[in-house]
RNA sequence: CGGAACGUGGCGCAGCCUGGUAGCGCACUUGGAUGGGGUCCAAGGGGUCGGAGGUUCGAAUCCUCUCGUUCCGACCA
């Protein structure tokens, strides 16, 4: 049948909309579409689904080891914390006061309509933590007697809660996943040194296996954490061109050492303020991953936290030999589970296209075709995703289970150069407001690199507000010199 | 907290203006033909139309109130 108008549209995409047509929809959709998380009926948070959940304890199975090495020692304190606490520290109350959900009862009782409604009012209300520095200060201020109790090094893995006015899955959810560190020292030469430290901890992390890359520096005064001398942050360049801060490390000097009471007798017997840290990466990161790999096929998951690195599909035809494809599949499935691998043999009773479509727009890295053919020869096909179909391949069996760690270390390089390489395309240098203007204005994406009194310059406020700019972080890069303006999530 | 919209099977929507007892697509179930990048045909199951009140012989539809959600701003890992 002749049909003109359709030949010349693009090739169905399995996600509607494209990143092109509309980022923030098709972001969601990927979300829906990999099966990862939803909506909740809880205002602003989201269920992570055991898909977007395995991702997580990959992410933290690897993550966690690193920060045991680094001599952290991992603990848990309240989700609520006294609302005297969180007064301690000027700034800090400022920054999230506004933020934080209250406590203020415990018990309920039946309202009399079918309902139930709060009894017994609190003496003292607690908030939700929506950061841990002043619980864990009062135990610091307990723990920490002696030069020689430092430095004293403690994470936490948990979530938060901050009520925000707008939410949006894995970037911005009120609940969220996270660790936080939270680490004292002597002095402040030990704080800078740890923020640097985690921070390059960080960057190793994300691009050794969340594969992109992103600008580490130092945030400018109006973006740092409330209460922090100092916040040091990983910025990554999304496809859309905004910025996402991926981790923070905040060097908290002595504000919370004064206000919660951390101090220690020094080696020459002074009473001294210990000088404490804090940090953290949270499930935002998986907001990360998506924006920056996936394509308008759905998710590509970075090989080494994939929640299934390989998929295989067996191709099912003729009822006579199915059991022996599967039998060939099986133990396919099985030596590579022996390898390490995370395999799945997606046995389900359904279509294979559909099957297959499933794989693409869940990003598992690497799909394995096995059907009459490949059993007879003893062969796999098999289609890399960050690729997609021109990678199809077939390979004797022996040769493909020695090389699949080859294959999936591709993938990610893959997948890190091209993060590396959108994100140094998408920054430009710029020496003045007007270069700011000029590039928003034409329509560009990106980041803007402008020196540091530009910032100064009273014609900023306006473009940073028309385009909906903010500063991202002074790159290390130019010690501090320049700074990186941006939209950012 | 300002400005706008929307609540109808699991999901996405139409119907409302001009009241007559609920429909479409996807998904799901069954059967058959298919089968290596989204196949086709046929038969099915599933809904107190957000809630309360009112007008009416009769309300998803009109009126009043209420609850909730989403989007746009200010705030944010």
């Amino acid at each position: 049948m002749e049909n003109l108008a359709l030949s010349d549209k693009k090739p169905r995409t399995a996600i509607t909309p494209t990143r092109e047509d509309d980022f923030p929809e098709w972001f969601q959709q990927v979300i829906k579409a990999a099966d990862m998380a939803e909506n909740s009926p809880v205002r602003g948070c989201m269920t992570i689904k055991p898909y977007g959940y395995a991702l997580w304890e990959n992410i933290v199975g690897i993550f966690d080891p690193q920060l045991k090495e680094y001599g952290i020692q991992n603990c848990s304190f309240p989700l609520l914390i006294p609302v005297s606490f969180l007064a301690k520290e000027a700034e800090h109350v400022d920054g999230f006061a506004k933020e934080c959900a209250v406590v203020t009862h415990h018990r309920l009782k039946a309202d009399g309509k079918g309902g139930l409604e709060p009894a017994s009012p609190l003496e003292e209300p607690y908030v939700v933590r929506p950061t841990s520095e002043t619980i864990i200060g009062e135990a610091m201020s307990r723990w920490i007697q002696s030069y020689r109790d430092l430095p004293m090094k403690l994470n936490q893995w948990g979530s938060v809660l901050r009520w925000e006015m707008r939410t949006r899955m894995f970037l911005r959810t009120s609940e969220f996943f996270w660790h936080e560190g939270h680490c004292a020292f002597e002095d402040n030469a030990g704080a800078v040194k740890d923020c640097l430290t985690i921070l390059d901890m960080y960057e190793r992390f994300f691009e050794d296996y969340l594969a992109f890359s992103g600008y580490k520096g130092i945030k400018t005064a109006d973006e740092r954490f409330p209460g922090a001398d100092d916040t040091y942050a990983f910025e990554a360049m999304m496809q859309d061109g905004k910025a996402l801060q991926a981790a923070t490390t905040h060097n908290l000097g002595t504000n919370f050492a004064k206000s919660c009471g951390i101090k220690y007798q020094s080696k020459s017997g002074e009473e001294t303020l210990a000088h404490t840290t804090s940090w953290a990466f949270s499930s935002r990161v998986i907001g990360a991953i998506l924006m920056i790999h996936a394509d308008d096929d759905g998710a590509i998951m970075p090989p080494r936290v994939a929640p299934q690195q390989i998929v295989i599909l067996p191709v099912l035809k003729d009822d006579a030999v199915t059991p022996k494809i599967m039998e060939y599949c099986d133990t396919l499935a099985k030596d590579l589970k022996a390898q390490g691998y995370r395999v799945k043999l997606d046995d389900r009773d359904m279509r294979t296209p559909d099957k297959m479509w499933d794989a693409v727009k869940r990003g598992i890295p690497l799909r394995v075709e096995v059907g009459q053919r490949e059993m007879e020869e003893g062969t796999v096909t098999h289609v890399r995703r960050d690729i997609g179909r021109d990678s199809k391949t077939a390979a004797p069996l022996a040769e493909f289970k020695s090389g699949v760690g080859a294959i999936l270390d591709a993938i990610h390089d893959n997948l890190l150069e091209k993060s590396r390489s959108f994100t140094r395309d998408n920054t430009v240098e710029g020496k003045s407001v007007g270069d700011i203007d000029a590039h928003f204005k034409s329509g560009k994406i990106g980041f803007v690199k402008v020196p540091l009194e530009v910032l100064d310059d009273p014609a900023y406020e306006k473009v940073r507000s028309e385009y909906g700019l903010s500063s991202r972080v002074k790159p290390f890069e130019d010690e501090g010199r320049t700074v990186l303006v941006a939209r950012a999530y």
